[in-house]
DNA sequence: AAATTTGTGGGTAAAAAAACCCACATTTGA
DNA sequence: TCAAATGTGGGTTTTTTTACCCACAAATTT
């Protein structure tokens, strides 16, 4: 039915292990630059958590980006 | 204590208030194209709300801007 | 070959958002 | 002047994330 959320959080969760890889980190070492567990941070880059703003934010401190990097997808 | 969460927060809701503005809506009339409640809409402009990635996809799709527009905020 | 690292997935209790509703004061405009 | 529209805030129940933990297979390193 809405498929279009689906569609948006796995290229979400695309965008982050592009940004995780391109910095050569591990789950288990941005994990603890951005207080996630290192398990749940893999079900998000899977598509599989619709995670809220703060997440978000801790997630781009993690990564050293702007906030807004992370929604930089194709989407529509 | 974690500050940054709500000003970050508080400058998401701005950027959804400023849409919303530049776009003649009212919260009723954005309610409808979101399928969220206008109170709710209140709240999220107020910062009061962490919403999820779904929402913050609802909310663009209702402002027809691309969802990263809604993170085009002056943080850090 | 053996040890370590890595990604994945399943499970839990607690906290929070989602999805509603309603009331009220104020502004707008007919 | 009076009705309609608007923004705000309080409240409830259901659903979901959060924040953990642990186990395991496969890849990598030593």
């Amino acid at each position: 039915m809405d498929n279009t959320k689906d569609i948006f959080l796995k290229l979400f969760g695309k965008q982050i292990k592009q940004l995780r890889v391109e910095k050569k980190l591990s789950l288990r070492e941005l994990s603890i630059r951005c207080n996630i567990d290192y398990s749940d941070i893999s079900k998000i880059e899977k598509g599989k958590r619709n995670i809220q703003l703060s997440t978000l934010l801790e997630l781009a401190k993690g990564l050293e980006v702007h906030p807004k990097e992370l929604l930089n997808i194709k989407y529509k």
